[in-house]
DNA sequence: GGATATTCAAACGT
DNA sequence: CACGTTTGAATATC
């Protein structure tokens, strides 16, 4: 289009293999509990001292009276193992939330306080009517008994690890996606405010299904710094930040028969002024006296949080920081940052706007930790243009194609950039006649989320749009029916995540020994449509191990958490390569993991008048800024089949793929 | 132990 | 869309 000169198709660039073998780049080390300083408190724990990094502090009730306080069925450690059959799977009907679940709690609990209704005294029942159809229960069952992470009688202890922190971010996700998505089906003339987030986290909560919920100085296994959350029930859940609205967290320890509040976490979001330039300091406000419904602006006083933090002041103990920002991307919603540890290295009394008084206290961040917050501020600039991101070597590799550019960067090395190919937007692959039942052709009028309860496509998909808001998933099937060309809906329909090309901000990068990868430079929720997997689509050959393969008839893992409804398997009923060498689109750069942040989810719309299957990427959870995107890129049946050596470093690495 | 006060939410309406 | 309104839920404290 500009010089036509040129034979050179502006599509094709430079190419070098993706190498998908290499160890994934993660927000953060998983060291990073080994703080740099020793603990303040170590030496005053009566049963002290600890190894750097180990806080087991019980101030108030040990580990074993807070477990007896659990009485659900699915994390009582009354049973040594409980057999799976003594449990019943959710039935194969679409609608699996209206089932009564008397016989597996009956069986496990004596049934005394079973899910901990959280009666509201309100006689209106307005707000409470809202969930009030909703099974919780057995949503929640059906995903504890399908998941392959933790094994159902593992107990989520007071102390938390890795593996208890994901599980339970992950249950949270799922739980409250579909919730969502029962919610959006519904009928929308109950105009009360809808909280999925808080029914989920209170479920949760109830249930047992949480951890670390000992309060704690420092460093809280499982939780690292750069982690990202989107609700503060999802901190509390973990043990990062337990007041569902406060800013302030504390607790109370004592000392030579002294109690003391100190501080343990800190919310900064914007409810006061703070000040948050600095990714070193901040400056934080303390609690109170603000405008409340009917209530004047107040002097603050140095009681709860305000004296917490003072006495940490004297203290000099670690104080967890959360930073919260608005999402550029989606400015209704707010992201958190876990952004490590500080100290408070001083306090004064301030005269706000209005000329009360407002306690200040002066934050340090520890140095020698991750980068978290400090990744979201450099972003913020490449994106306004004030500050060039480093290391460009195309602005957009997708010349055009991609509505949103996917700059090539290389702060690493002195390699130029990938050899030869087309960037094409999407996979075109007509579904085999007879191999599916043809999509649907709905005529919502506005829209097939809400209130359209005779959507056609929803009926495709088991009754229910597949996606809630912003494109989020609730959970993978075997098959999802978009909406698309022969549908009345419009473009913006919920119900089309995967069309139109890219939505998020990407970059193509050299990692630093490991080849070219994929990042982006957004938050990303769990359950986002990311791309599609572009490429040529070669039916006769499967099986193939070559670079830039995607391989629908390999083997490939469930989802560690999943609402455990049948049909979420991801055999395709016909066998489907794609071939992205030659053509292909971002994620052919996507590297193999065998602890992947990515899943795939096989699509199925109309293009034109055709049937045409697509392969999504959806985000497994959530996905903080500049950390590499993974795929597992599965497993060849065959036993002679040539694999490769895995060197993805996780925990869970099989060793090889392919 | 139950009730209450406090609180850097989150959604929605204007 | 910036701001106000509404409905919240965990926790500390009374």
């Amino acid at each position: 289009m500009e010089d036509g000169a040129e034979a050179l198709d502006k599509s094709v660039i430079y190419n070098v293999k993706p190498m998908r073998s290499l160890v994934p780049v993660f927000s953060s080390p998983p060291n990073h509990s080994s703080s740099p300083n020793a603990h303040p408190f170590l030496s005053v724990s009566p049963a002290g001292p600890f190894p750097t990094g180990v806080v087991p502090f019980y101030p108030f009730a040990g580990a074993a009276e807070i477990n007896q306080a659990r009485t659900n069925s699915f994390s009582s450690p009354a049973q040594a193992a409980v057999p799976l059959s003594s449990f019943r799977t959710p039935t194969s009907r679409g609608d699996y939330s209206g089932q009564a679940n008397g016989d597996v709690e009956g069986s496990q609990s004596s049934g005394k306080k079973k899910n901990k209704p959280r009666k509201k005294a309100k006689g209106d029942g307005r707000g409470a009517a809202n969930f009030a159809d909703i099974d919780t229960d057995s949503i929640v069952e059906g995903i504890v008994l399908s998941s392959t992470l933790m094994p159902i009688n593992t107990l989520l202890s007071a102390d938390g690890n890795e593996e208890s922190a994901r599980y339970v971010r992950l249950v949270f996700d799922v739980l409250r996606r579909r919730i969502s998505q029962l919610e959006d089906s519904k009928d929308a003339t109950g105009s009360g405010v809808r909280r999925p987030d808080l029914r989920a986290g209170s479920v949760l909560l109830g249930k047992g299904i949480r951890t670390n919920s000992t309060k704690r100085i420092g460093a809280v296994p499982g939780v690292n710094v750069g982690d990202m959350f989107y609700f503060r029930m999802e901190m509390c859940l973990v043990g990062l930040h337990a007041p569902s609205m406060a800013g302030i967290d504390y607790m109370t320890i004592k000392i030579n028969k002294e109690e003391e509040p100190v501080a343990v976490s800190v919310v900064s979001s914007g409810g006061y002024e703070d000040d948050t330039d600095d990714p070193d300091f901040l400056i934080y406000s303390g609690q109170g006296g603000n405008v409340q419904m009917g209530k004047d602006v107040t002097d603050q006083k140095l009681v709860r949080g305000n004296l917490a933090l003072e006495k940490s002041l004297h203290r000099g103990n670690e104080i967890r920081v959360i930073r919260g920002v608005k999402d550029p991307a989606n400015p209704l919603t707010k992201v958190y940052f876990y952004d490590g540890l500080y100290t408070i290295q001083e306090s004064w009394a301030d005269k706000g706007k209005s000329g009360c008084t407002v306690y200040k206290y002066k934050f340090v961040r520890i140095p020698g930790q991750p980068e978290a917050f400090a990744t979201w501020k450099s972003i913020l600039q490449w994106r306004s243009g004030t500050v060039q991101r480093g290391g460009v070597i195309l602005p957009d590799l997708t010349s055009g194609a991609e509505k949103i550019p996917v700059c090539l960067v290389n702060e690493v090395d002195n390699e130029k950039g990938p050899s030869y190919f087309t960037y094409i937007q999407a996979l075109n692959y007509s579904v085999p006649v007879g191999a599916l039942q043809p999509p649907s052709a709905c005529d919502c009028k506005s829209g097939c989320a809400a209130g359209e309860a005779q959507c056609s496509c929803a009926g495709k998909n088991g009754g229910y749009v597949p996606y809630i808001i912003n494109g989020v998933l609730v959970d993978r099937r075997a098959l999802i029916y978009e909406c698309s060309t022969s549908c009345i809906c419009s473009a913006t329909c919920r119900n089309r995540a995967s069309q139109g090309g890219l939505k998020l901000r990407l970059e193509v990068f050299r990692t630093k020994d490991r080849g070219w990868g994929l990042r982006s430079w957004e938050a990303i929720r769990g359950g986002t449509f990311i791309c599609e997997y572009a490429g040529e689509a070669i039916t006769a050959r499967t099986g193939l191990t070559d670079d830039y393969i995607f391989d629908s008839t390999r083997t490939y893992q469930p989802l560690e958490v999943s609402l455990g409804v049948p049909g979420n398997e991801t055999r395709l009923p016909f066998p489907l390569v794609v071939d992205a060498k030659n053509r292909g689109n971002v994620a052919r750069f996507i590297n193999h993991s065998c602890a992947a942040n990515l899943f795939w989810q096989a699509i199925v719309r109309y293009t034109g008048n055709a049937p045409s299957l697509h392969i999504g990427l959806f985000a497994v959870s959530h996905i903080p800024p500049l950390t590499e995107l993974t795929l597992d890129y599965g497993i060849v049946q065959t036993d002679n089949a040539p694999r490769k050596t895995c060197l993805c470093g996780s925990p869970k690495c099989r060793g090889y793929f392919f």
